[in-house]
DNA sequence: GCCAACGTTGGC
DNA sequence: GCCAACGTTGGC
């Protein structure tokens, strides 16, 4: 098995890296994801042991953080079926669920965060979707030559 | 806060 | 099945 490597995007106002850091085992589930190209990543695509880049969107300065593992591959996510959740997806049904989600754990921050200014910069991340015009997707593919490069830009 | 880009919804 | 209207994303 192959391993693949994925970008995630969150606002930093509703969960940040510190966050995630600060969560049980530093790792928490991936739920809201509402877009069907990112939800058959989710679903189908990701698997234990892939690589995640953290990004960190709307914000100053948008910047990849750091970089997670998938611990756990896509299963229902809950928020769907809770009329109480903005996630609340009345048209779906446990026995039949739309939305998946996958389970995420740190494995570190960056020491210097990855600006999107510096991905721009750089003619190896050139083809990143995440600088693709009108991109908005927040689960995408990443390659392997721009997950080392990034990570040697992080590190 | 603005607005371009894009996905989704719903009337027909 | 088309497409206008609408809502959301996300950089700036």
């Amino acid at each position: 098995m192959i391993k693949k490597y994925w970008l995630i995007k969150s606002e930093p106002e509703v969960f940040s890296i510190q966050d995630l850091n600060k969560s049980t085992n530093k790792t928490t589930f991936w739920d809201g994801v509402r877009n069907y190209q990112a939800r058959n990543f989710i679903r189908d695509e990701m698997k234990k042991g892939d690589g995640v880049l953290f990004y960190h969107s709307n914000t100053e300065p948008n910047s990849i953080v750091g970089v997670c593992e998938v611990v756990k591959e896509g299963y229902p996510d809950h928020t769907q079926f809770d009329s109480k959740s903005i996630h609340y997806f009345p048209s779906s049904s446990p026995e039949n669920p739309v939305w998946f989600m996958v389970d995420i754990k740190l494995q570190r921050i960056f020491n210097t965060p990855v600006t999107l200014d510096n991905i721009k910069k750089n003619s190896i991340l050139k083809k990143m979707r995440l600088i693709q015009r009108g991109n908005r997707l927040s689960v995408m593919p990443v390659e392997k030559e721009e997950w080392d490069e990034i990570i040697k830009m992080g590190s």
